[in-house]
RNA sequence: GCGAGGGUAGCCAAGCGGCCAACGGCGGCGGACUCAAGAUCCGCUCUCGUAGGAGUUCGUGGGUUCGAUUCCCUCCCCUCGCACCA
């Protein structure tokens, strides 16, 4: 802060002025009204409400710019869905698991349990102070018993249902969080930790697994019809489920028997000219027991992530099932065990990966598919392709291919796959079972108890929640240290027995917290069927982008087998889902690490939640990223202000303008306003709403500027800026409603409605503005300093007529067929000019308003031009004037005279 | 490499067959108000033009159309996701 020592008293005024009204005050002021009137509340027995949702946090203990932006996506969508009349649901709760709150339990001596409800308790307050309007009895968190429970008890439901699985499984380890993660939480080519960034590790580990294989198909199929999804997820979770139709297939490799291989492109098969095998295949590890060369390859040269294919040749050979011929078998470290069988055949003719490798090897290379001739008569075998340099891989002509030359790839593999003894269709998923497995303390204990007898149990449900133990401060997993927790007994056999200490992917938690917000507190079930058969499924889910894959594709699992198993009715959670974009400052993502994080806080207290969530509804559609801007920030605050101050001003005097022309173009544009803000409300493009209320908060200001309004109009116009605001800046659009002279919330009014044809709103604006500029181009072009009048002049009837006539006509000759209207023919030259205008944009032209419309427009929007020109304006008919002046009047396009 | 989304005036950003030299904002310029500054308000902001005109623009090059920023194709660039996937 400055100080000032010599400012004069009325410049100290003066900044308070400027400091702008009391936020604070009016922003708690309705909180707590808003809270004493518990009107956010969704009462269990409403019929059906609209769903809102945003993705729950996981209590950090700070609320960032990005949770401002998501959670006010969803309030003011909310909020606008409720002053539509809806029921709305709109719940929040606590992703309260997690890793990070065992760290910083560990640093501050304390334990996550607390440090977790402390940062909730932080966190709400933030909430609550920026205004999001939920319904916290509906309030969840995932680390409480009640509702941990439910992971428990649906784990063994999936159990029931063969859904969960054991196994001992190669596994992503990171040693810094020490424990395993699931294939969705490793990233990128360096494979690091989502959390820490830190490499991954691979390990032998007993793992419990989710089977969302089952549900692959079910899973790809149904995101063609998720129509409210952003394409971009829906392909990201195409592409992750990875569908892929082939066909499996044997060769025989002497003393190894049959090895099958998978193959998406059999028609290739007379070109195989070598065999491959991962280095991790179980003949390839026999192999290294035996060979010192492969078994240096196998444990030591081996490199998967490099970018040069590496093998070594073995001296086996593997019989083609067609052609019987004997091909040599390599170790190859670009074939991988989990994809396909782990072994290939490989055609370096077709595929630019065994082409490369072929090369470095000296493997032959034959070409058997040839590109299909442009003019191929279905039968001929075209000429083989030359293949030496470079793979020919799209689909083709066979070649080179016994019985099967000459046939479409596509029939051949067909008959291939049919024929060969061995072979069958199959069909390959990216997708993997989905390991839940975690070693550590802050998650859900996964019910099973292991007894040396029975092997591992699951906890029946009358024991269920397993409850978590005291946290143990411990470098492994605080649950395993657990002892006495530990130490239970079998509940098949009864003898003594260990519990399972790993607890479950928290995303375990979020795949079924919709569901729970319509029961709360239920007690004998994770949800009310019945509820959430009504409610469900969620209409507007906002979120990050970085769920694409993980959350999203495993709620949408959870709940195909709540459906299956369960009864819920639905297949799919989200109907419509929005990704909302990032918020930056100078184009780079806000990060601690970084350094430039702007505080939620900080606006909050300097300029108000309302300017924040109003700055950032406005700055972008919510889709896309934007800039932080305190340049904007201070702009938005400004309007609020200037919108406080003209509700101040008009409720001090009745205001008793007339209800003249310029009353009627303030009242158009408040129904042209009110329609076009509402369309964009509805499909969330808040940006485009918002730039229409404050549009008309401008109209309204210089309507009240320029002359004395009238009182009901410009009321209404006030009513309505605080309406189509209130989704977005809720406590000041209380303050001023209630200034207004409304008893209710606005919370609780009624959206504003107008009946308007959107196109005669377009046409009467593009008319207006037009005609505007015009004037101003004819003045500044004219160089006139100091207009004395100006007269505009709506086009005589008749060229209305004719300009109709001309659209629906498709007469070659135009003017002859105008001039068979003989109003029109009376009109001589005139009539000749305009039709041969006319006929030049034959194919241009569009109906306008009628003269009358016009006439009332530019009437209504005169005051415009006189307030600008400071001249005195006249709107006037075609016959009031001479007919020199109608020269230049058209349909949309009034002729203008200025006088000087 | 594959897939998705983009490239619009100094910057950000709407538009997505004719109403488009292209909404809106920022920045810049001029004016009103003020002793002054700030705030606010009103214009201007591709080029030329003494009555609403003309010319050149919406990544590049083609095409469809009477007409394209808007539709189709080629190429270039950006962002995101997947990737030695058989």
């Amino acid at each position: 802060m400055e100080s000032y020592t010599t400012a004069s008293a009325p410049s100290v005024y003066k900044q308070m002025s400027d400091a702008g009204y009391d936020h604070a005050a009016v922003e708690r002021r309705w909180q707590e009204a808003w809270d004493e009137a518990d009107v956010y509340r969704t009462p269990d027995d409403v019929d059906d409400p609209t769903y809102v949702l945003g993705m729950y946090p996981y209590p950090s203990g700070k609320l960032h710019m990005g949770h401002v932006r998501n959670y006010t996506i969803t309030d003011a969508y909310a909020r606008y869905r409720r002053l539509r009349g809806d029921e709305v649901l709109h719940p929040m709760g606590w992703d309260a698991f997690g890793l990070p709150a065992e760290n910083a339990a560990k640093e501050r001596d304390t334990n996550p349990r607390d440090w977790t409800f402390d940062c909730i308790e932080t966190m709400r307050d933030q909430m609550e102070s920026m205004g999001f309007g939920y319904d916290w009895n509906r309030e969840i968190a995932t680390c409480t018993p009640e509702y941990y429970q439910w992971n428990q008890w649906l784990f063994t439901r999936f159990h029931e249902e063969g859904l969960v699985e054991r196994r001992d499984a190669e596994v992503n380890w990171c040693p810094e969080c020490e424990t395993v993660l699931a294939d969705e939480q490793v990233e990128g080519e360096a494979e690091l930790c989502w959390r820490c960034d830190t490499p991954v590790e691979q390990r032998e580990l007993d793992q419990w697994f989710l089977r969302i294989t089952e549900y692959a198909d079910e899973l790809l199929e149904d995101i063609d019809d998720l129509e409210g999804w952003p394409n971009s997820v829906r392909q990201m979770q195409r592409n992750w489920i990875g569908r892929q139709h082939g066909t499996e297939l044997e060769f025989d490799i002497d003393g190894y028997g049959s090895i099958e291989a998978f193959t998406t492109r059999v028609d290739t098969i007379y070109g195989a000219t070598f065999f491959a095998l991962a280095p991790d295949h179980p003949i390839s590890e026999k192999l290294a027991e035996e060979s010192e060369e492969i078994h240096q390859f196998v444990h030591h040269e081996a490199d998967p992530e490099g970018d040069e294919p590496n093998g070594v040749e073995t001296d086996l050979t593997a019989t083609n099932p067609v052609t019987g011929e004997e091909i040599p078998v390599y170790v190859a470290d670009f074939v991988l065990s989990d994809v396909g069988t782990g072994a290939l055949m490989a055609v370096p003719g077709h595929d630019e990966r065994d082409h490369a490798f072929a090369t470095k090897m000296g493997e032959e290379i034959v070409p058997v598919i040839a590109p299909e001739p442009d003019d191929w008569d279905g039968e001929t075998v075209p000429d083989a392709p030359d293949v030496s340099e470079e793979a020919y891989t799209e689909d083709g002509v066979l070649v080179n291919s016994g019985e099967y030359s000459g046939l479409e790839s596509e029939t051949a593999r067909e008959r291939l796959t049919a024929e060969i003894d061995s072979a069958e269709e199959a069909t390959q998923y990216q997708l993997r079972d989905w390991g839940i497995s975690r070693q550590r303390y802050w998650g859900t204990p996964i019910p099973v108890v292991h007894c040396d007898d029975c092997g591992p149990v699951m906890v029946p449900e009358e024991d269920l929640p397993v409850e978590l133990p005291e946290f143990i401060n411990t470098t492994g997993n605080p649950l395993d240290a657990a002892e006495e927790w530990k130490q239970t007994t079998c509940p098949d056999c009864g003898v003594d027995a260990t519990r399972e200490t790993d607890t479950m992917d928290t995303f375990v938690d979020s795949s079924w917290y919709f569901l729970r917000y319509v029961s709360p507190d239920l007690e004998d079930a994770p949800f009310d069927l019945e509820r959430a058969n009504d409610w469900m499924p969620v209409d507007q889910y906002v979120g990050g982008i970085e769920h694409a894959v993980m959350h999203l594709l495993y709620s949408r699992f959870f709940t195909k087998v709540l459906a299956d198993n369960e009864g819920l009715e639905h297949r799919e959670p989200f109907t419509n889902l929005l990704a909302q974009g990032m918020v930056q400052l100078e184009g780079e993502k806000m990060s601690k690490s970084k350094g430039n994080v702007v505080s939620p806080q900080r606006i909050v207290e300097e300029y108000g939640a309302d300017t924040a969530r109003l700055f950032m509804m406005q700055a972008a559609q919510p889709e896309r990223d934007f800039d932080w801007s305190e340049e904007g920030v201070r702009s938005t605050y400004a309007f609020l202000n200037r919108l406080k101050e003209m509700v101040d001003t008009a409720t001090e005097g009745e205001a008793d303008g007339d209800d003249d022309a310029i009353a009627s173009y303030v009242a158009n544009e408040i129904d042209a306003t009110v329609a076009i803000a509402s369309e964009k409300y509805d499909d969330l493009t808040f940006n485009r709403a918002l730039r229409e209320a404050q549009d008309l908060t401008r109209t309204l200001r210089q309507y009240a500027d320029y002359t004395e309004p009238h009182a009901e109009t410009y009321e209404r116009g006030l009513s309505v800026v605080v309406r189509l605001l209130a989704p977005v800046a809720p406590h000041l659009a209380e303050e001023l409603y209630a200034e207004l002279g409304h008893d209710e919330f606005v919370v609780d009014a009624d959206w504003p409605t107008a009946e308007v044809d959107r196109d005669r709103v377009r046409k009467r604006r593009q008319l207006v503005e037009n005609t505007r500029e015009d004037v101003r181009q004819i003045v500044d072009v004219a160089g006139i300093e100091d207009p004395e009048r100006i007269d505009v002049v709506v086009a005589p009837d008749w060229k209305y007529d004719a300009l109709e006539l001309a659209i629906e006509s498709n007469a070659d000759n135009l003017i002859g067929e105008l001039m068979q209207q003989s109003h029109i023919r009376e009109q001589g030259d005139a009539a000749a000019d305009y039709g041969q205008d006319l006929q030049a944009e034959r194919e241009a032209l569009s109906t306008t308003l009628d003269p009358d419309e016009e006439y009332d427009a530019l009437e209504s929007a005169a005051w415009l031009i006189e307030r600008e020109f400071e001249a005195p304006v006249h709107v006037v008919r075609a016959d009031a004037v001479d007919e020199s002046v109608l020269t230049n009047a058209e349909p949309g396009r009034p002729a203008i005279e200025i006088d000087d």
